[in-house]
Formats: structure tokens, C-alpha cells, sequence
RNA sequence: CGGGGUGUAGCGCAGUCCGGUUAGCGCACCUGCUUUGGGAGCAGGGGGCCGCAGGUUCGAAUCCUGCUACCCCGACCA
């Protein structure tokens, strides 16, 4: 039998791209840079959107939507901001077409031209902190705390299927607080909870930290991110959360008056996951077989597959799927039965494991003679024969077991692939011939940061949270440093 | 925007150097029989403006000119 995929040693990049699409999730559209989420992959994004939502609505955040229109003038109002966005915006500079005066198809109105152009939004800061203006006073609006659930459009040189598109998926969190304090905690708030749902549900470990001055979020004063770490040894950035200061409230001039009476510019914050994670859980977890999902995020939890010579034996095997269908269904597991009798069991094996189902149950006549069911679980490929009667109970358990071993599993990758190093010649060796995170010293300078970047593309992609404090010198300048910082090359 | 590559059936490709039967193969699709506990076997069948436009020639997927689209490597980036 032909392998499914291709080996991922001899090209992860294919690899990766062959996944996507043939375990059905999405394609190239024929828009230059877009993504066709399909059915199965958006069914996996629906099911991210629930959680995250959820987190946010028990952390006092509401959900609302503004336009994907912004007009030229507000991205000039804040100088880094303008400069991180502009040469990647997509601008609309007319609103009508007319028939080609040469009778040959359709051409854009000169007539209609825009007095100011839009720029579909890459972000949506500008135009938020326009409207906020006019929705705080006082002391008593603020925290405000808003999330939007979006489309954005960034229009990048190259792409790739989840990971960088350019037009993506997302939410984008916008809050204004009245003190530093609140605005600095609420971004704390929420990369503990980008944390959390990226290891609770997505079962991929994820290291906390600042961002280095170089990474920064344009037009931030703080930028945590969540930083994962991929099978090909290459790091990626799942989620970020943005300390922005006062640079957007005095930029849009939104002001309060406190308690005391006197006026105050705002403090904000801004946040996002997008569809990248979808990316990222598929290369955290995947192998040559195909998917494998988190039982928490997955459409289909468990799947049960006929093995029948005669219609007649399909009813008889029927009539006890029925039961067990039932009592998933009342455990809360999504189940599906495929009788389809066009597909052959092996088919539907490997189809089923190309799509990362975490359990599949096979019955025959063998165990309708024996009362067993045949267990397949998605993550070690292992089987077992189980009694009928204790199989729903043993499929809850099973499938707990399963998130939490396909985290152990990524843990463990990623603590074999993180490595302490000090000398820059040896970081640049092991760079080259082992990949994955290097815990380095680093003199705290962006030249230094961006001398490495230059050498060896490799970026600091977090100062961790929990860095803890250790005297050591600098790996290229020798100038002292504090503690360990991340390096990888990243996606 | 620089450097390289590729456009032939729904998908993946061979054929192009050296022009010549009706353009071929694998997967997928359709029909029939046998199969069904790991992507079934056999037999038959359908599907092509060979990227587009010109040119050379008795004859072009193949040679020449122009255009165009996509992919890879850089620069850029979540």
C-alpha cells in the first residue's frame, strides 16, 4: 500500500499542504493568496470559536462588529502602526464598474473614483478607537471590553494554507481601561487564557513571554504572545496580546474624566488568535497517517464502522450500534455511524484516520458472536476488543486519555527539542542541524537581535514569562545578561 | 520586484530535445460480476480547443515570436 502522504523528511512544507487538503479542511481558492475553508476544517474552527468565546464572555467580554472598511486617513494617526501595516493593505479606490467602452467585458467607473480611499482592514485598531470616542465619557463606561469575530485582509508575498493567507479568519479583542494597572493585567488576562485553551483543548504546550522590541505589534508598548513549537522544529506564533499604552487613545483623541474630575486619555489593550491555530494543530500533532485531533476539538469524537458481508448482517449490526449510538449521544460525545454501503471498511479506516477521528469502533459478526467491540484510538494506532457492555464508559475515559496523551506527547517533543546554549558558534551548528528552541542569553539590544536575525534567521520569539533570573553573558556580545531568552527560527 | 521552474482529462504526470497513426499512463468517475476485519480484483466504458494568440510547415502538444497564469527560492510577514 502507497503511503498516504508524503514522507515529511523530504519536505515538510509538502507535507503539510497535502494534509490540509486531503484530509478535507481547505484548498487554494482561486483568489491569489486565499484560502476555501472547507466543511470538516471549519467544523475544527467552530468548535476553537465556542471555547474561546466562552473565555472571554466568563472574563466580562462582549462580542460586537465593526466595518472592514477603513478610511486612509486613520491609519496615519498613529505613526508605528502605519508603518507596520502599510505595505501590506489592500485599498479600495472605487465603487462602481461600467460596461468597456470597446464592448469587451467590464471596466472600474473612472467617474466613481473614491475621494478617500479604504483600506480593507489588516487590523482593526484605527477604526475601534475612532468609535470609542464617542462611547466614553466617563470613569463609569470604562472597562470596556470588546471582541470582534472577523475577516482581515493582509496581502503577503507568500502564503500558505492556515498558517499565512491573505485574507484570514480571526478575533481581535479592543478593551479600554482607566488606569495602566487594568489595561496591563487585562493583557495578562487574556494570553492566560490563549494559554490555556492552546493546552486544554488544543493539547499543544505553549511557552508565555514578551516579545523583543524587534517583534512588537506596531503602535504597542508590550506585546506577550503565546509561542508553540512545530515538528519540523520551527517555532510559530498562535496567539498575541498587546499592552498599547495611551498611543491609540491620544491618537484618536479618546478621552474620560476620572474620579477625581480631571480629564485622562484611556489605557487600551488588543489581542487576537486567528486561523493560524488551525495551523498550528495540525503541526503539532500530525502524522504520516493524517490528523490527529484533540478529542475536544474534534467534529467527529468517535466513529463506528460496519464489517458485514450481507445486508441482513448490516441490520443485526445496526440494531446494537443503536444502543451504543445512545449512549455516547447521552455522554455528550459526538458519534457517527457510517453505514455507507458504497465505501469498503478499509476505506473508511483510512479515510477516518487521514481526518484525525480520535476513536473508531469496528463491529462484525465476529462480535456480535462474542459481545466485543473492535477500539481503535487515532493517536498510537493501537486496538483493542472491549465488551459491549462497558464500551460507553470505556470511550469517555478513553477519549480523556487521548487529549492528554497527545499533550504529553508535544510536551515531550518540545523539551527534547529545546536546548540551553552559550556559545554563538554552537548555536549556530545546532540551529542548522537540530532545530527547535534555544534558550540563549542575550545582551538585550535590538542590533544584537537583529546581527542574529541577519546571520541566521533565526528570532528571539519570546522573553518568558517565568524566565528564571540567572547571571550570564551575552552569546554574541558578551555584554551581561539576567536570564534566557527563545530563539528559533519561526514560520 | 530579482533568480529559477511549470502549464497536456477532476487530480498527479509521461510525451516536447529529434514535428508524422485515432495524444498516453496512474488515481478518481461510470457499468457488470466476484469481494467486504486495513484504501479490493477482473472485464468493459466515458471524459482533452495539449495555458492563450500569432508564425513556420503538406503536417505542430512538439519548432519560432509574443502574451498569460501558477509554483519554488529571495526581499516582506501572524
Amino acid at each position: 500500500m502507497s503511503k498516504v502522504l508524503t514522507s515529511r523528511e523530504e519536505n515538510y512544507a509538502q507535507w503539510y499542504n497535502d494534509l490540509v487538503i486531503k484530509a478535507d479542511m481547505a484548498e487554494n481558492s482561486a483568489v491569489r493568496g486565499c484560502m476555501v475553508i472547507k466543511p470538516y476544517g471549519y467544523a475544527i474552527w467552530e468548535k476553537m470559536q465556542r471555547a474561546l468565546d466562552d473565555m472571554f464572555k466568563q472574563t466580562g467580554h462582549v462580542n460586537a462588529y465593526f466595518p472592514i472598511f477603513i478610511p486612509k486617513s486613520f491609519f496615519s494617526k498613529e505613526a508605528s502602526h502605519v508603518e507596520g501595516f502599510a505595505k501590506e493593505c489592500a485599498v479600495v479606490t472605487h465603487y462602481r464598474l461600467k460596461n468597456s467602452p470597446d464592448g469587451k467585458g467590464i471596466v472600474v467607473d473612472p467617474e466613481a473614483k473614491l475621494e478617500e480611499e479604504y483600506i480593507i482592514r489588516p487590523t482593526s485598531e484605527t477604526i475601534i478607537w475612532d468609535t470609542y470616542k464617542n462611547w466614553i465619557q466617563s470613569y463609569r463606561d470604562l472597562p470596556l471590553l470588546i471582541n470582534q469575530w472577523a475577516n482581515v485582509v493582509r496581502w503577503e508575498m507568500r502564503t500558505r494554507l492556515f498558517l499565512r493567507t491573505a485574507e484570514f479568519l480571526w478575533q481581535e479583542g479592543h478593551t479600554a481601561h482607566a488606569t495602566s494597572e487594568e489595561a496591563i493585567n487585562e493583557t495578562e488576562t487574556i494570553i492566560n487564557i490563549y494559554a490555556d485553551f492552546a493546552e486544554k483543548w488544543m493539547a499543544m504546550p505553549v511557552i508565555k513571554g514578551y516579545k523583543s522590541e524587534n517583534e512588537r505589534f506596531a503602535g504597542a508598548l508590550e506585546t506577550i504572545a503565546i509561542e508553540a513549537l512545530m515538528q519540523d522544529g520551527k517555532a510559530l506564533q498562535a496567539g498575541t496580546s498587546h499592552f498599547l499604552g495611551q498611543n491609540f487613545a491620544k491618537a484618536f483623541d479618546v478621552t474620560f474624566t476620572n474620579q477625581e474630575g480631571k480629564l485622562d486619555y484611556v489605557w487600551a489593550t488588543s489581542w487576537g488568535v486567528s486561523t493560524r491555530l488551525m495551523g498550528a494543530l495540525i503541526m503539532t500533532h500530525s502524522d504520516d497517517n493524517g490528523l490527529v485531533l484533540p478529542p475536544k476539538l474534534a467534529p467527529i469524537q468517535v466513529v463506528i464502522v460496519p464489517i458485514y458481508k450481507k445486508i441482513e448482517e448490516l441490520e443485526k449490526i445496526s440494531e446494537k450500534v443503536e444502543s451504543i449510538l445512545s449512549g455516547l449521544k447521552s455522554a455528550g460525545i459526538s458519534v457517527k455511524y457510517d453505514n455507507d454501503d458504497k465505501r469498503k471498511p478499509g476505506w473508511k479506516f483510512a479515510e477516518y484516520e487521514l481526518k484525525g477521528v480520535p476513536i473508531r469502533l469496528a463491529i462484525g459478526q465476529r462480535d456480535l458472536e462474542n459481545g466485543t467491540v473492535e477500539v481503535a484510538r487515532r493517536d498510537t494506532l493501537e486496538k483493542s476488543l472491549i465488551p459491549m457492555e462497558t464500551i460507553v464508559q470505556y470511550i469517555v475515559d478513553l477519549l480523556e486519555d487521548i487529549q492528554q496523551n497527545i499533550f504529553n506527547k508535544a510536551l515531550n517533543f518540545r523539551e527534547q527539542n529545546t536546548t540551553k546554549v552559550d556559545s554563538y558558534e554552537e548555536f549556530k551548528h545546532l540551529l542548522e542541524t537540530k532545530g527547535g528552541f534555544f534558550l540563549c542569553h542575550w545582551d538585550g539590544t535590538a542590533e544584537t537581535e537583529t546581527k542574529i536575525k541577519e546571520d541566521t534567521k533565526a528570532t528571539i520569539r519570546c522573553i518568558p514569562l517565568d524566565a528564571p533570573l540567572e547571571n550570564g553573558k551575552c552569546m554574541v556580545t558578551g555584554k551581561p545578561s539576567n536570564k534566557r531568552v527563545v530563539f528559533a527560527k519561526a514560520y
